[in-house]
DNA sequence: ACCTGAACACCGTTCAAGT
DNA sequence: ACCTGAACACCGTTCAAGT
């Protein structure tokens, strides 16, 4: 076949496939010889496109989190010091874009790097807080623990971990003589948690906020 | 040589040159010929004391996750109610654990499965939790929610994620003017971001704490 | 510029052969 | 029981060859 009129690939298609294929069958089922095959080219063919596999699963990354709304923090400012809103607004959103491809989230390990979707992300939640009032100091480390809670809520369910065979627990671990019912209700119970985490989180972080002692 | 007068591996010591391994050079340095040839042999020899490399890779999780001390919630009961101090030092100690081999955290996702100390983890922090007066189900979410965020917050590090190369931001994100010295500070930001989380997380809980209203 | 097949140095895992 | 080398079906990536 050698070179087509018209390219068969692009680095988007090719970072949708990837996410597919990822959302299905896990980040291990992407080998580059099997998504060029879902794309009906052969392995080579990617780089063309995509320096490094690595690099390709960064752009997944950052595709997933082009999901993510940020435009609840661009109407704070000395006018709107409700950054508590805005911050939970934000986490539920981020959490929706992550809870939707959850297979990707180990590779989220890396921080921001140069993905422009993370540091957009890193970007508005910093600027949103520091108009709000924080000091940048602050500001940052709410960023931060926020990123941890909401990463964390994603990787992986917590319910969903649990076996649901009764017997893994008899005898050995006596309070978890119910853990086996935990994975029917998976969905309710990582949802609720979440809930209930970022209400707690956003309640204490209030007890300090720069708005109560301007 | 074929089979020696006394065995040259065992399960531990390949989970433990496993782990040594994944501290050095990442999980992805984990390659079974990789192994073997750390431990003085060959290839296939792991195979004797190790189902698959998925088994291993568990057993090395699990291995970490037994120098989290579950210690303080047996201390909870009727006379002592301070699950807010319990679930504290719990969480400290859990993060210190993944923090020492922050490169396993990715392997976390899977939730408690089968492995032993995960499951000792979740049947500690629930029975402590309903011994200090929590309904199951608010246990149940706490235990969840304490999860997210000391393994979101051992996933990689917020700081150390970010480029330290000052032109990456420029103009494009403008509150990240100053992002390019997290790298440097990396240990004290995550650091003080941990505790800012756990203390707001830990005051917010206490506004529906048992204890208060019994 | 963009695709191909061949090739390189790797993988995880199985298995018959050895003691 | 426990280690070995050979083998199988895979990997990520490079590269010369084609249009």
């Amino acid at each position: 076949m050698a070179r087509p009129r018209r390219p068969l690939l692009s680095r988007d298609r090719i970072v949708a496939a990837a996410l597919v294929l990822i959302d299905a069958e896990g980040l291990e089922a992407v080998s580059t010889r099997r998504l060029a095959a879902e794309l009906g080219v052969s392995g080579p063919s990617l780089y063309n496109h995509v320096a490094t596999k690595d690099e390709l699963i960064d752009a997944v990354v950052d595709a997933v989190l082009g999901e993510v709304d940020t435009g609840m923090f661009a109407q704070l400012g000395p006018a709107n010091r409700d950054w508590c809103t805005a911050l939970a607004d934000w986490a539920r959103s981020y959490r929706a874009a992550l809870a939707a491809h959850p297979n990707i989230v180990p590779a989220l390990a890396q921080g921001p790097r140069r993905r422009p979707n993370a540091l957009r992300l890193a970007d508005a939640v910093f600027g949103g807080l520091v108009d709000a009032g924080w000091p940048r100091r602050e500001a940052t480390r709410i960023g931060a623990l926020m990123r941890y809670f909401v990463t964390g809520s994603a990787l992986g369910s917590f319910a969903g971990g649990f076996p649901d065979d009764a017997t893994v627990y008899a005898g050995e671990y006596p309070h978890l003589d119910q853990a086996h019912l935990l994975a029917e209700r998976q969905q309710e119970i990582d949802e609720s948690a979440f809930e209930t985490g970022l209400q707690a989180l956003l309640d204490g972080l209030a007890l300090h906020s720069p708005a109560e002692s301007p």
